[in-house]
RNA sequence: GGCGGUGUAGCUCAGUGGUUAGAGCACACGGCUCAUACCCGUGGAGUCGCAGGUUCGAAUCCUGCCACCGCUACCA
């Protein structure tokens, strides 16, 4: 067992989100993931690092700004709030939140385009694109319907500037050969595919990485031209390397660079193999280790999206059926690297059957009978039977098992195998019927011994749980009255069988879950 | 058009060559009575999108077709 110091450091990421909109079901969805990550490493004593924030700059952030009456960066200081605090009700615990529009990150922004310019990898030359007068900016052709803004109804023109470049093109080989080689993963290998006939099809062009000041008034300035502002990518991307204090604490940028994992949504995946380690390349800062691609959600089989008024709103959602539940639902009932349906009907089923059914009332009954047969006090263990020795080779198997998935971050089957655990245990207790050892006086001894076999039971998913539900892993574990503090416990020791301490008194709370009609 | 993905029980999904294809939920029946009308057991149920092919043997490999979806970059 290693100890402390010498585990190694993690550090993971979560997209930093554009503040046009507020935070939704697809936001909250890989910062929840990442939360359990984050969580989950800590509980093994490794130094984590949890980074997630927003994105302020650009032509759309000023016209929203504008268009509720609001300065820029007021307008951006009440979303950024608004993600905290959605964070915050979500029990997100995010080392830090960075947002571009920090100083100690424009700083380096600059410092990182300065240097970009002065190895040659950035040159002026014409853009061309089409432009929408309607929306004060160039339009990706993509996003046009018959050749019209989908906005504006209008065709855009076709305008030429001078724009500052980046040589994106000339890491194509590179690229190529650090993703197959797998020094930079990209998870699920699909996605890796894809990034990888990507680069073998195409040809990588340069990319624009500034626009005028008359276009784009709210961004970093270009330290060599004033008169421009850093379009999108340079400022994004560089969160990844300010947000853990890169040029401005050097220490703690030592320690967790390299990321081990950057959460991203499909919808970026491409940028952050091509533009991103690019970027990192040109400044000769070492690569990501890791990029998971996870799914998109659908609500009642559509897309959400804001005309549909079909935006779900997690901190609703946290407020009426609990953050544990949302938390457990999310990550359980859905395999994170592919697409899920999101229902209000599919939650509630999987709240009453796995959280009422199976977890809360498993609590429920197993302290009933510890108060009713035992006065509430902790018995002590006594001669193992088969079929107690078998409960506990489950609850080592379900942490393997667990464990393994986890690291792939198949968070899915991670639940599932804590599932079969819990639902092990209720199977035990009516296998063993404790009820029935009760009536008799010669079954004391093995009354005791089931009761303690099932609430250690108990305590080993109050732990396997919590990276995903914190709260309810507390709440077990005071209910279970354990003195040593839930926040000590390290994995792998403390989920050794027999750790919990007899002769103590449980306090039976609420149920956990109340079932939903 | 190009590249890629998906299509397995009513629902959500596992399952990448080998005994009668699995899980959870839902449904039916049985058991229990400690518990949040809960838990445990049993069961029905599937031409594994369609058609060919390779193989002793295919949901699993190959080809074609159908349906749905994503990407095809410099809006995140």
């Amino acid at each position: 067992m290693q100890k402390e110091d010498e585990m190694p450091k993690f550090y993971v990421t979560t997209p930093i989100y554009y503040v046009n909109q507020p935070p939704h079901l697809g936001t909250a969805y890989p910062t929840i993931a990442a939360d359990v990550i984050a969580r989950y490493h800590r509980l093994f004593g490794q130094d984590v690092f949890f980074l997630t924030g927003t994105d302020e700059h650009g032509a759309k952030v000023a016209q929203s700004a504008e268009s509720v009456g609001k300065s820029p960066k007021q307008f951006c200081d009440e979303i950024a709030d608004q993600f905290k605090k959605a964070w915050g009700a979500l029990n997100i615990s995010n080392d830090h939140f960075i947002r571009t529009t920090d100083s100690e990150h424009e700083r380096a922004v600059k410092w990182a385009l300065q240097r970009l310019y002065d190895g040659e990898y950035v040159y002026r030359h014409k853009y061309e694109g089409l432009y929408c007068v309607g929306c004060e900016q160039y339009i990706p052709k993509s996003s046009l319907v018959q050749g019209k803004c989908p906005l504006h109804r209008k065709e855009p023109e076709l305008l030429t500037e001078e724009c500052y470049f980046f040589k994106l093109s000339q890491f194509q080989d590179e690229l190529l050969t650090r993703i197959s080689k797998r020094e930079l993963k990209i998870e699920p290998v699909q996605r890796e595919n894809e990034v990888l006939s990507f680069l073998r099809g195409e040809k990588l062009q340069d990319l624009a990485i500034s626009r005028s000041k008359s276009k784009v008034r709210w961004g970093i300035e270009l330290p060599f031209d004033r008169s421009h502002t850093t379009y999108v990518w340079v400022d994004a991307f560089l969160n990844y390397l300010t947000g853990i204090g890169w040029l401005w604490d050097g220490e703690k940028f030592e320690r967790y660079w390299p990321a081990d994992v950057h959460l991203i949504g499909k919808d970026i995946l491409r940028v952050h193999a091509t533009i991103w380690p690019s970027l990192l390349l040109a400044l000769g800062v070492e690569l990501p280790r890791k990029i998971f691609v996870h799914g998109f959600f659908t609500v009642n089989g559509q897309k959400m999206s804001k005309s549909l008024g079909n935006v779900i709103d997690p901190v609703f959602l946290a407020g009426k059926y609990g953050v544990d539940a949302l938390r457990y639902f999310i990550l359980g009932a859905f395999p994170f690297g592919q697409d899920g349906d999101f229902s209000l009907q599919r939650l509630e089923h999987r709240y009453n059957a796995d959280l009422a059914n199976d977890l809360g009332n498993l609590a429920s009954r197993l302290l009933a009978m510890v108060e009713k047969y035992r006065g509430g006090i902790i018995p002590t263990s006594g001669k193992e039977m088969e079929i107690d020795l078998n409960l506990r080779r489950l609850a080592e198997r379900a942490f393997l098992e667990a464990d393994k998935c986890f690291r792939e971050f198949a968070f899915s089957e991670a639940l599932a195998r804590i599932w079969e655990f819990i639902r092990g245990i209720n199977k035990y207790i009516d296998e063993v019927a404790p009820w029935s050892l009760a009536k008799k006086e010669e079954q004391r001894e093995r009354l005791d011994m089931v009761l303690y076999t099932a609430l250690e039971g108990l305590r080993i998913v109050a732990l396997l749980i919590r990276p995903f539900m914190p709260s309810t892993s507390k709440e077990l574990w005071n209910q279970l009255s354990i003195e040593e503090k839930l926040e000590t416990q390290r994995f792998p020791r403390a989920l050794e069988w027999g750790l919990l301490k007899p002769g103590i008194e449980v306090k039976r709370g609420k149920p956990l879950f109340p079932r939903i009609k």
